[in-house]
DNA sequence: GGACACGATGTGTGCGCACACACAAAATTT
DNA sequence: AAATTTTGTGTGTGCGCACACATCGTGTCC
């Protein structure tokens, strides 16, 4: 059985003592420069490999982690990367990694400023936020450059600013992608209208690439004569005009096979359509949140791609852990599997993410 | 900031020395049954929660856990279980895990259990094996229980024997997915086939869970009058046949509009399947392995259901390492999701298992 | 050539825990 | 009542590493 290979067995063998090896792995210099190279060799010859253990232990070093994340009482998609969080927390937290959250309110962007002041007052060690507003969030971008504190991103990402890293879905993509299951089940001479309920500015990008993306598709794919329309609808949270919408869609559209919804909100508007149109019109749209499960589970819904807001979650912790425990190279853009749900396959999804949240790698009391 | 409880602080906080907690921890006895009650009340009280770091250092044990797969050189699907394992290796090792690979003869049950039977001779701490064998499957989960070594079973289950876990997909309901999405974009007239391309015995039980869940969908969505053919195939592996077999299709069932393979082997028909058909036969198949989501590429396979193999090997190695680190309580059956791939999301699935195999949770040499 | 700076290296302590051991008091045996 | 065992408890060492500190030697300056 090869054992690991120690600071010590190294310093052995290069007949150094084992502060002689740390200054070398750690770069801490006052070392001489023929003695660093044999060691560096020894190190490489004996597979030498820190021990993560001993060494975050040793360091006794704890990393404060901002998470700054809409207030998921105004959304429940919200919680899914909040459960990622915790998640990946239980995971790195031996690792001296703390996490502190910060909630802003969602759509609010004035909230969102004076949140993102408060973390950078506490100068944490790396931040987690979706940043949903585009000029809020490279502001912040830059003060985290300006400040050196690493910061990840996920769901929206921002050109042009320095970043960890952007991890979240590649929204051209998913619009192909909803076109394709679309495509496969639409009826080929119909209408099929693009459906985009959001408050114009914040999101824009995304939802223009989505919409690009969904057209693209149905451009290169010209064997069938579809009738592509794309309506915006910016008072959705009006219920009597979102159901005057909602039900005169069909009136106006006589040929409607496909909706396809470019954000979480699709079940609004099927709330006030009728059985029998719902059933003849193929629906896609996003997001495993309660109120579009119902709908898929009542074959409301054919399809809903799924974000994966856990992962992000998950894998911004991981990423930022990463950086600054093991100081591994961080991949600038992580995209997510745009994961294809339907009824006969949603439990594994849904049941997924939650039940990690649970028990990760961790034992809270004594032994049997 | 509230640091973390140590052993030391309970020990204080109660009056007794550190000893003392740790036998109350660890359950060795010999601890008064008032003080230990008191103990147990403070720990509570502090949210103690033992540093795994710190523990695993000085336990300073390690575990070995053998892995029985498949020799992935005669089919790449099992690379996949493989690249997982290597995936889960890099983050557990650390707390002393080692594990050692051992393969066998794919369809080769006699080898199969000559490989079992060398594993038992080592004694290892666990084991992590798909027993595509139910036969040979069994004596190894008997044999396992008889010495004490927890094993967790992949890819295939069985019945009626003492595990530590099952980690795979749900078969039946892989069928009534597949019965879904073919229903979805099929002729609601054609003829759909259910082709079986496999050799009897060993993996019976999977498939035939697999057809019954595809039936069962057509069965209770009775507003299409489709016609469902179940076809055995033996002799896939002899070219001649498999050709004729696969030129003829068409001709046998002019009204064929969907094919159901029930295994990985689609491409095996595909290749020797007119352009002109391929077109018109909604084709859903199993598993990303190459030749697959070559056709998957190309249209002419629709789609692809993933088992998820990758996080097979992955969860398995994290349940043995649950169980004998954390001492954890284990899921007797862990389901994965049924992930349904399409050319358009493809790139997700087939690079997340791969990329993740390389650089996860680990750092090799010196700081930058 | 003595005072001093600084480069190169070795040593010691502690991170939180597991576990072996020491030791006293109580319980049991002889 | 003495000898022995059992029970309850405390202490000390080491896991592999990080980091502060001590030590030694060489070069530099006036």
């Amino acid at each position: 059985m090869n054992k690991r290979i120690r600071i010590k067995d190294v310093a052995k063998r290069v007949g150094v003592s084992t502060g002689t090896v740390d200054r070398v792995i750690h770069n801490r210099g006052r070392v001489a420069a023929n003695v660093k190279e044999k060691v560096l060799e020894v190190m490489k010859e004996l597979g030498f490999e820190r021990n993560l253990l001993a060494s975050a232990l040793a360091k006794n070093k704890t990393y404060r982690i901002a998470v700054l994340l809409p207030d998921y009482n105004e959304d429940p998609y919200w919680e899914q990367p909040f459960a990622g969080v915790e998640k990946a927390r239980k995971l790195v937290e031996l690792y001296g990694v703390m996490i502190k959250y910060h909630f802003f309110k969602l759509l609010n962007a004035e909230d969102f400023l004076k949140k993102a002041k408060e973390i950078l007052k506490t100068q944490p060690e790396g931040i987690l936020v979706p940043p949903l507003f585009q000029k809020e969030g490279k502001w912040l971008l830059h003060q985290c450059e300006k400040n050196n504190i690493p910061c990840v991103i996920i769901n929206t990402n921002i050109q042009n600013a320095k970043k960890l890293s952007y991890i979240g879905q590649d929204s051209y993509q998913s619009g192909v992608l909803a076109a394709r299951l679309l495509n496969f089940g639409v009826h080929p001479m119909g209408t099929v209208i693009i459906l985009d309920l959001s408050k114009g500015a914040p999101n824009a990008k995304h939802l223009i690439e989505k919409k690009e993306g969904f057209k693209k598709y149905f451009e290169s794919h010209t064997q069938n004569k579809m009738e592509i329309l794309t309506i915006e609808m910016e008072n959705f949270n009006n219920p009597k005009k979102l159901k005057k919408f909602s039900t005169e869609l069909i009136k106006k559209y006589p040929k409607l096979s496909g909706i396809f919804f470019t954000n979480s909100r699709a079940y609004k508007v099927i709330e006030y359509m009728q059985k029998e149109v719902i059933g003849k019109v193929k629906i896609i749209g996003f997001d495993l949140i309660e109120q579009n499960l119902k709908y898929l589970q009542e074959d409301k819904i054919n399809f809903l791609i799924n974000q994966n807001p856990i992962e992000q979650g998950f894998l911004g912790i991981q990423t930022l852990y990463k950086h600054l425990v093991l100081d591994e190279e961080i991949e600038p853009i992580q995209y997510l599997p745009l994961d294809i749900v339907v009824k006969e396959n949603i439990e594994y999804y849904h049941k997924r993410g939650y039940s990690g949240t649970k028990n990760v790698f961790r034992k809270v009391l004594p032994d049997t």
